[in-house]
DNA sequence: GTGCAAAATGTAAGCGCTTACATTGATTTT
DNA sequence: AAAATCAATGTAAGCGCTTACATTTTGCAC
């Protein structure tokens, strides 16, 4: 059987409340024994067990990951991030509780933290976790948060875009904007970013009508034939996912379009696989989820609110 | 803070010890007792904690969930089986964990017992798990399965289609086969019932080339696209997801074809919001996930392996 | 009725883990 | 130099739950 805390309290020379906590964290603990604790959990292989209750005794060993309606998981991005945020949590015993949106308010007496993805202004599930006092941190876009959340730098990346447009010589870029009713701003800072970047930059950026959807290759393959008979005014295009781009490129080579020689095409996310040969901006998903993670145990410990904007990477490749 | 075990033994008035077998399912149980003890908990609303140890004591609190390479959770049909496992499984006090393509053998360890989505013939993770003695599951078309395993009458539902095409007065069907090239076999046993079913009904069934990718919308419509010359030979067409048929509706639309007028559209899978006004082979996911959690605690007590086959339904809708 | 196995339940000893409280030794204060 | 403080660790009492084992109840043959 796997090695349980008492084999490496033993092994160390240390008692077990003294491996517990520096497994947890504990600000008591030396950093030395700490060191020393964790080096003799790497060699006997220790794992968690029990999904033991962390920090709060008695307190759910389970985290909740909110999904927003439109979400549901249906979007790679989501998935990869719950794939990263279980995997990391795995690692401290704790456990990952996917909640329909359907359910929240019935989840959060079964939870000890909540993360709510895709959040926006004044979302209701925030509030919420407030009355309940249950730890929350959110990872979306809300300007009006006060409490714990980390996003990516959406405007930042969107606006190196536009500069690598700017630089490679294009002159005239479109931008293709998507909205979904009850998803509206999530991701629009996106455009915003790029429209008023390319502005400054003399790229005469122009918005196309949005897709009518976040992550649909085909609604974005529509958009642009819809669009196609404007598409010629233009040698570039941003599109706010990467699942938009993918559908997009392709409306525009069955256009007769050559990308990128006619019309450059980037997306945002840098999703593994689906996003192959594209230009897009990568977003760091296991960094997100680990910094998600760290936010989760400040907000346990009852720490003051934080918000972190990760940094994101411009990814140039063949389609611009 | 939420009742306990013992809170539930007193008002009901056994031990902890009983309370404890009639919800963790013990033969030993009277079900008069069983009863008692169920009602008193939802009365209390009793929730297990920490995620117990269920049915055999020391052994880890997580189901591993472990999804094909190409499954990746991007589906929507695997993110709902994904959500109805996690809810259900939360009334057990058990957890999910999900398992990535990459870390399945390192999972092994870390989980009491193993959920397998997309499993093909001889497919390897069944394998590991065997060796290790590790309860498995597996959701997925794998005739030379001899372990637990749950299926949707896929077969069952494309003849189903084939069936209500003939009844409705078409003519000549066409069929559409996705095809991966880590996937082969999953779900094409759809494809090759439904074009079984049509031969034997005079819609001179006919296969179109096969569209790359299971779950795709966009690659759905361009497949539809590249055959258009010879798509007004049919006056129905098969699609052996819900995505394909999506796509390939809207290039149908896209190309002035009337539908269902022209031709008859029908999908498979029925996945909520998505399949909207679509004709199509229900799937009862929530049933899926219950039988498949069901399966599980057999296999836990080492009862002898089962191999399930859930009935589908016909869905009419505007499509078709 | 008595005996006896099987069925149903209780008793209590854990499980691996957390944490209130006690202890130790080093550092500072007086 | 004694007293007071503090950082670092140990001690041990739980946490809610499971389960080996003991005990009681039931059904049924004689």
């Amino acid at each position: 059987m796997s090695p349980t805390l008492a084999d490496i309290a033993a092994a160390s020379g240390y008692s077990t409340a003294t491996v517990s906590r520096a497994l947890r964290g504990d600000a008591a603990v030396k950093p030395e024994t700490r060191a020393a604790v964790l080096k003799m959990c790497a060699k006997l292989g220790y794992k968690p067990s029990v999904g033991g209750r962390i920090l709060v005794q008695g307190a759910s060993a389970f985290v909740g990951l909110s999904l927003g309606r439109t979400d549901h998981a249906t979007a790679r991005y989501v998935s990869l991030l719950h794939q990263a945020l279980s995997q990391q949590l795995t690692e401290t015993g704790w456990a990952l509780r996917l909640v329909g949106s359907e359910d929240f308010t019935s989840s959060l007496s079964s939870v000890g933290a909540m993360i709510i993805i895709g959040t926006k202004n004044d979302d209701p599930r925030i509030q919420l976790c407030r009355e309940q006092g249950l730890p929350n941190v959110s990872i979306g876009h809300d300007s009006s948060n006060t409490g714990f959340s980390v996003v990516p730098d959406d405007g930042g990346g969107a606006r190196l875009v536009a500069r690598h447009f700017a630089r490679t010589g294009r002159k005239k870029m479109a931008i293709m904007p998507s909205w979904h009713p009850e998803d509206d701003g999530i991701v629009r800072v996106r455009a915003a970013a790029c429209l008023d970047e390319g502005k400054k930059l003399g790229l005469h950026p122009e918005l196309l009508g949005p897709v009518n959807s976040l992550t649909s290759t085909l609604d974005g393959y529509r958009s642009i034939n819809a669009a196609r008979n404007k598409i010629s005014g233009f040698d570039c295009l941003f599109c706010e996912t990467d699942e938009h781009a993918i559908g997009a490129r392709a409306a525009l080579v069955d256009s007769g379009f050559q990308v990128p020689r006619d019309i450059a095409v980037a997306g945002f996310d840098d999703l593994p696989d689906l996003s192959a040969d594209l230009t897009t901006v990568r977003q760091d998903i296991p960094r997100l989820a680990a910094t998600a993670l760290e936010l989760v145990s400040k907000a346990r410990r009852r720490e003051p609110p934080q918000q972190v904007v990760l940094p994101v990477e411009l990814v140039v490749r063949k389609s611009g």
